[in-house]
DNA sequence: GTTAGCACTCGAACTTTTTGAGTGCTAATC
DNA sequence: GATTAGCACTCAAAAAGTTCGAGTGCTAAC
């Protein structure tokens, strides 16, 4: 059986694919013959249709009716089949002209990435933000609120802000904290937040911080403000997969809007596609992607100068425009990164 | 007709607000007598609810099936006959478990309260953040990331940072970063937000600036860090709504997940409970609430010290649990009060 | 004033029927 | 030998038809 896919099998698996991608339903061997000028009959593209099956490329819901392409046929027509485009005119403008920095912070921009990505992706847009403890540590302050108020606040050399409120046990005058946020930062300069963090706690312990209190406490303070962060994820759009006919039914919603609460999988997800850089695609079950059949994730790796930093891309149904997806993500990916390493 | 209802009436309709927030069935008379012991026969009670039906308390979807509640008939429930319970004993302690604002930025806290708010209730959670505009100048501050590219941070009085990325013309020096901020310090300390801007604004059309550069690049900077934010709204537990029976079927569902991506609507409304103090409800159709029936709104204002600095809430279908609700979010305004204040 | 009795209503749930796009196979055709 | 017309067959989905029962309003008895 299993036999080479000839090359008009691949056409024929590539009609199947577009027009499932346009239509969400099961396609037959007529529609394909009447839309896609292939100048074959109704039952060759039929025998050609049950050898692609045989293959695992296709599936039928039932004995008669059109078939749908499974997840391998979606690899195979990502990985050898679909040219991918350059991307279109009207999107690259739209992302370039929502792309402005102007007077926001960093964690706006990425948000307004992600909301970016599911308006001119119609699916869901997704960010993940620099993980904290990779950002290099620029500068640390201690701002006085109150008498026993502090505001710690913690610079990365990328323009990242992270602050703390903290409650002191006895007050700490002005020029004291001046005077460790200056002992911090000579001796933190430089390092990546994860080397701070560890400098932090072998300097707590070592002998000669040990009877300085002020030095101490400094060390504690600090520590407090770079301690347990999650990476931030900025998932937008998601109203926008409740147009897609394959999550019509109630359930279907509800369990993907479960899903997606939990963030976790979809994190270690991204992390893994860190790993490698530029556009990845998952697709369905391959990635056992928050154990949802049914959905593909097209991500592309962003930096700053020459780090990556972090991972965007979009969601949405495996039944998605690749062609059309792929080089939105590639494109606002290699924005994102000019834009944070430039401006 | 309209009569004045009644003892009775309001027991009976009591029962059936109650019965219809427990089921989301409409109530017939039978299961009316049989749940609550009010020693009366079906058909009696049959006449009582005739006549709130004449008194537009109740509906019935069609002929022959039971009554549900009017938006007016909730409304009159909540007034004068919902007795408020004390908040349980279980919520209270999750709530204070885990309102702890160790190692949080206020962003991360009112955040955090959102969800609390929605698995508490298992309904939405929505908490808007303090304004900018109404938060009291504490502190600027000028951190030079690059040769050209500035971080400026806002620090306001109760905790909040602001921060913005600053791409200049030309190099500032970093001895002139502090004179500006010592000189922006200076100028600004104790004023709102909102008067600092008109403040900049003033300083910047004075003659004294108009020839000192720095001073005049130190107002714009500080105009820029400012200038354009919108309150931020954190609504969480958005699936929660998906388990409420009325919103079953996927076009309500979908009505619901677009009405809520825009957010201005529902800012609309939060800002108008700003207005008064303390527990606020808004029922259906009477709030017209993100034009969508069907669902309420219960606030409460929070406060940093005497000023109300913000709003949160609950937000459910029409048929929600009041008794329950009520005394969570309450509950959890005067928390976050305290804990925004004396932390 | 309250309640038992009763005919009536009508959505929900279940069954049955109809329809038609699609299939696989076989035999004729190019 | 590959392609295709022809045909019997399949089966989900839509439409039409049944049944069921909780609920109603009304009337007359308590």
């Amino acid at each position: 059986m299993a036999e080479q896919l000839s090359d008009r099998g691949k056409r024929i698996l590539e009609a199947v694919i577009e027009d499932y991608i346009a239509t969400a339903e099961p396609v037959g061997s007529q529609s394909i013959t009447r839309s896609h000028a292939l100048a074959l009959s109704p039952a060759t593209v039929r025998n050609v249709m049950a050898e692609l099956e045989e293959m695992g490329l296709l599936t039928s819901p039932h004995t008669s009716s059109g078939r749908i392409p499974t997840d391998k046929a979606y690899r195979l027509y990502v990985n050898s089949i679909l040219e991918v485009k350059q991307i279109a005119r009207g999107n690259r403008e739209e992302i370039q002209r929502r792309c402005r920095m102007a007077g926001k912070d960093v964690g706006q921009v990425l948000k307004e990435t992600s909301r970016l990505l599911s308006t001119t992706s119609s699916y869901m847009g997704v960010v993940m933000a620099p993980r904290l403890a990779a950002n290099v540590f620029h500068q640390m302050e201690f701002v006085k609120l109150g008498s026993r108020r502090i505001l710690a606040i913690l610079v990365s050399q990328n323009g990242t802000v992270q602050n703390r409120l903290i409650q002191t046990e006895a007050e700490i005058h002005q020029e004291d904290l001046v005077r460790m946020a200056n002992y911090l930062n000579e001796l933190l300069q430089g390092l990546t937040i994860a080397q701070v963090r560890e400098r932090l706690l072998s300097e707590m312990e070592s002998e000669k911080v040990r009877y300085d209190s002020m030095m101490s406490q400094a060390l504690a303070l600090s520590e407090q403000t770079i301690s347990t962060d999650g990476p931030e994820l900025f998932l937008e759009g998601q109203a926008n997969i409740l147009d897609q006919p394959e999550f019509a039914d109630a359930g279907k919603m509800r369990e993907i809007f479960r899903a997606f609460e939990k963030k976790s999988l979809l994190l270690d997800l991204l992390d893994r596609s860190m790993q490698a850089n530029g556009v990845q695609i998952f697709i369905g079950s391959e990635s056992h992607l928050l154990k949802m059949e049914g959905m593909s994730l097209i991500t592309s790796t962003y930096m700053t100068g020459k780090d990556t930093v972090g991972v965007l891309g979009v969601i949405g149904p495996t039944r998605m425009g690749y062609g059309r997806v792929i080089p939105i993500v590639d494109y606002t990916a290699k924005l994102i990164s000019r834009l944070l390493e430039a401006e």
